[in-house]
RNA sequence: GGGCGAUUAACUCAGCUGGUUCAGAGUGCCUGCCUUACAAGCAGGAAGUCGGGGGUUCGAGUCCCUCAUCGCCCA
């Protein structure tokens, strides 16, 4: 072993691609199709199939990996399904935007040349973020690898619609919908991203027809009045009860419209008298349908003015229409005042477009029916939420839930499968009616036709991936893998897709399969950059994974960013802490390089094989501190707070194990007695094991390496190893309290030597005054004590005689002097005694103060009044001797 | 307008069921060290009236109310 010496500084770069070359080829990633175990399966979060990795995906999947790796070498049989989504807008805008590069108009190619880019484009980029996610170390089944575009996949989207049309859940109807007009193209309300905007009221005279008054008018948009065929006012509102029933005439275009009222009008809202343009406001499209008022579209598409308008506004633009509109009004005199307003206006998620409320036919999804059992099984704690506090939002959401968008008017995703008859002379009044199929049908039902027309449009691309974890599985055929691994354990996602995706899941789920389609979510933070702004590609404030990984090592990037990411909390992202977790990796490294190097040619035996008297206080001591890490970790994980089980890990291997036990053991490593350095040897090696299995999810590469290192066997990979028990024979508070005396002397002492500048290099005397019982600990562990703090001659007992020039502390009621003789500056020495002095007469004034309370005595639990009296007997002792030692000194 | 979250050291943040040094970590800063695992390190140190104000309690970063500032979501 000891040939077997590592480098000094870790270099992740050939280890971590040699390690997952290694699972992949080993099969380490799938399931047992045979095992019988329990089964524990996540469903990626499927990223846009030509996206690349961000921090984002960095963080969401490093949390999956965490998961599933743990749930692996616990025995679960375990599948992380992995796969991409076909992000219908969001791909079809890039391949639009590549092809008009090219001077080509996707218009001008026609459906099926489009079709062909767009798959070409998807195989150009389609794997990109998949080798990403490898080189992140994400351990999922890439042989079960799904695609939302997948025959199979897309097969059962189909299906979904057909079901859910014949169960009445599916309808198309003329209604105001959002409009993107660059994508051109419906969304649906989720798609819409409200922002705050600088605008104008304007404030409008409409001329009444049958007299000299006129009304006053207010609105946001004043091109939207061309369409007008309305007035209203609320019918409480006596200033206008007169001018119900009246009509006014609508200036710019002569069209005399009605004054009516009804109670949605708010009377506060600017003069209390709305405009009404029912094709171009979804609340005026409601009143419309109240008052029977005419319905006048005067948008294109393109949200240019169309030729429901006087001609001189045809074709302009909305906003150029909206000043010529403002001048004209004007012009005649009928512009009363502008007022600066902020208002909410609508953004297309994608485009970024205006949105614009628009009358269309469109394909809806009825969704009272489903959000009921999704809000029951959550409500129900079948499906629970970490942290809990999105539950709020979700029950909001399904509360207030309206019908669901489904058509878009693209040509990349899922074609919704409908038909019409086009038909013949021969076509019956039945043949209106659509024809919904999984395939396409021969002939029309009705007439006989073989002259049929699919629907043009594609289904929004949350139809197909609220199907995720059931499609996923071979839904609808109920497929073995279906029976196994369904429900999913957990998901792992942000909160900005609650509404999208979650919610719509646990939707489909129940609809579908009348279960839910997963037990457990967690919500990751959202990363911003350290101004805390939103990570972004406009913004350019995303760095590239990648790059970081190259720089650092995916194992320190994951340890980095888990480490200081709390449950659910938003995280201000800065590579000082990927350099963290780097540091922290070198430090394992190095560990296991020390232990590895103090080897002797054999690996040591396990330490159950060892005499349990061979074992010392070190030894159970550092075994009692690693049982009682995993129990904490365990106990993190069963809260999903995964950057606590890491910084546990953390904590202990630094802290307890490089810092204090690997210490310690130099005293047995380096000395003559060869059981106490096999017993040293084998205590570290098994603690050392521990730790690259508690911290195998989290740093998955270096962990195995270390790994391979420690164990002659290269047939057990760490990917396969069980996950540590917490022994609870080994955690001993007796002895981790013994040997906190030892590390609370050690500091001690540390400190007295830098206070009174002893060389670091100079062995220093040491004099412990204590009682028999504490004088007898501090002996059985001298050694350490001395190597630690660097003692040359030490002595102990109950009635030592204080040396003369000797500086004094005391710990846990020991007296302990330091002689200096020559050394020590009296002034010194007396300064730091009154210091001390003044620290411990502050705490026991404190304890005193409590302690003469005779409400605490009397109220407060027994064991609370306890402590503080012990605190105060143990303050009182202290503060004693080094008022003694002061004196003593002074004199 | 409704909901949610944040405010703790110079910076970024933990701190869960109110009660042991609970006032913490990392970074940065200061001092001293290339001590035969590690300078990506070791030893030590300074540094915060826990956003303000009220309340509950024997006891409050912790629970309640209120105000302020910032952020997010929904209407």
């Amino acid at each position: 072993m000891a040939d077997n010496v590592l480098d000094k500084i870790y270099d992740p770069t050939h280890v971590e691609d040699k390690w997952y070359s290694v699972w992949e080829n080993n099969g380490s990633f799938a399931p047992d199709e045979n095992s019988l175990d329990p089964s524990f399966t996540i469903m990626i979060p499927p990223p846009n199939v030509t996206g690349i990795l961000t921090i984002g995906h960095v963080l969401n999947n490093t949390l999956q990996d965490v998961l599933v790796r743990r749930a692996r070498m616990q025995g679960y049989n375990t599948l992380w399904l992995p796969g991409t989504d076909h992000a219908s807008i969001a791909t079809e805008a890039k391949v639009a935007r590549n092809l008009k590069d090219l001077g080509k108009d996707k218009r001008d190619l026609g459906r099926e040349v489009f079709l062909t880019h767009a798959w070409d484009w998807t195989e150009k980029y389609g794997g990109i973020i998949i080798k990403q996610l490898k080189k992140l170390g994400c351990s999922c089944d890439w042989s079960r690898e799904q695609f939302t575009m997948d025959d199979d996949y897309s097969h059962a989207v189909l299906e979904s619609f057909v079901r859910l049309y014949n169960d009445g859940l599916i309808y198309r109807g003329e209604r105001i919908i959002n409009w993107d007009p660059v994508g051109l193209t419906a969304l649906s309300d989720e798609e819409v991203i409200y922002q705050e905007t600088k605008g104008h009221l304007w404030y409008f005279k409409y001329p009444l027809k049958d007299s000299d008054g006129s009304v006053i008018v207010a609105t946001t948009r004043p091109e939207t009045m061309l369409g007008d065929t309305g007035i209203a006012v609320n019918p409480d509102d006596v200033r206008y009860e007169k001018l119900v029933g009246k009509s006014v005439i609508l200036p710019l275009v002569g069209r005399e419209i009605p004054v009516f009222s009804d109670n949605y009008v708010d009377k506060d809202f600017g003069t209390g008298c709305v405009k009404v343009t029912p094709a171009h406001d979804p609340n005026d499209f409601d009143m419309g349908e109240r008052h029977g008022l005419e319905v006048i579209n005067i948008l294109h598409q393109n949200a240019t003015l169309n030729e429901n308008v006087p001609e001189k506004f045809r074709g302009l633009d909305r906003y150029d229409a909206r000043k010529a509109v403002v001048k004209d009004m004007e012009a005649l005199g009928l512009l009363v005042k502008v007022e600066d307003y902020v208002n909410n206006v609508g953004h297309s998620e994608r485009t970024d477009a205006v949105v614009e409320p628009y009358l269309s036919k469109q394909w809806f999804v009825k969704m009272k029916p489903l959000a009921g059992p999704a809000l029951k099984a959550v409500k129900e704690g079948r499906v629970s939420f970490f942290p809990s506090r999105w539950v709020k939002t979700y029950d909001h959401w399904l509360e207030n839930i309206r019908d669901w968008c489904i058509s878009r008017q693209l040509w990349w995703g899922h074609r919704i499968p409908v038909w019409y008859c086009v038909g013949d002379d021969h076509c019956l009044l039945e043949c209106k009616e659509p024809i919904v199929s999984v395939l396409p049908p021969e002939k029309c039902p009705h007439c006989g036709s073989t002259n049929l027309a699919q629907d043009e449009d594609v289904l929004d691309t949350w139809f197909s991936s609220w199907l995720w974890p059931l499609a996923t599985l071979g839904w609808p055929n109920d497929t073995k893998d279906l029976k196994r691994f369904y429900p999913s354990s957990d998901l792992v996602t942000g909160p900005d897709i609650i509404f999208f995706w979650v919610a719509r899941m646990i939707m489909a789920g129940l609809y579908f399969k009348n279960e839910i389609p997963f037990e457990r979510v967690y919500f990751t933070g959202i990363i911003r950059d350290n101004l805390g702004r939103k990570m972004s590609k406009s913004l350019g404030n995303s760095p590239d994974p990648l790059d970081l990984i190259a720089t650092y090592g995916a194992d320190a990037l994951r340890v980095g960013l888990l480490i200081i990411a709390p449950q659910g909390n938003d995280i201000l992202f800065n590579e000082d802490d990927i350099e963290q977790g780097r540091n922290f990796m070198n430090k394992l490294w190095n560990s296991a390089r020390f232990v590895l190097m103090n080897l002797d040619d054999d690996l040591p035996c396990d330490i159950s094989q060892v005499p349990d008297g061979h074992l010392d206080t070190t030894d159970r001591w550092i075994l009692s501190r690693l049982n009682h890490t995993i129990q904490q970790v365990d106990i993190a994980y069963s809260r999903y707070r995964m950057n606590e089980a890491v910084k546990l890990v953390y904590d202990f291997a630094w802290g307890d194990f490089c810092d204090w036990y690997i210490e310690f053991a130099k005293v047995r490593l380096y000395g003559n007695d060869t059981d106490a350095r096999k017993t040293a040897q084998s205590v570290s090696v098994t603690v050392l094991k521990t730790i690259m299995k508690l911290l195998h999810p989290y740093a998955p590469f270096i962990t195995e390496e270390i790994w391979s290192k420690l164990n002659s066997d290269d047939e057990v990979t760490l990917i396969h190893s069980p996950w540590p028990v917490a022994a609870e024979n080994l955690i001993r508070e007796d002895i981790e309290t013994d040997m906190q005396v030892i590390m609370d002397l050690t500091q001690a002492i540390r400190n007295v030597r830098i206070d009174l500048n002893v060389p670091p290099g100079k062995q220093a005397a040491l004099m412990i005054r204590g009682s028999e019982h504490m004088i007898a600990k501090v002996i059985a562990n001298k050694d350490y004590l001395c190597r630690l703090a660097r003692i040359g001659d030490f002595s102990a007992g109950e009635s030592l005689e204080k040396p003369h020039h000797a500086a004094t502390v005391v710990v846990h009621q020991m007296e302990v002097f330091v002689p200096l003789e020559g050394l020590i500056d009296i002034n010194d020495e007396i300064a730091r005694l009154k210091k001390q002095i003044a620290d411990m007469d502050g705490r026991l004034k404190a304890v005193n103060g409590k302690l003469k309370n005779a409400n605490f005595v009397s109220r407060a639990p027994h064991h609370v009044v306890e402590h503080e009296q012990i605190k105060q007997a143990k303050y009182a002792e202290n503060l004693q001797k080094l008022q003694e030692n002061l004196k003593s000194i002074e004199e």
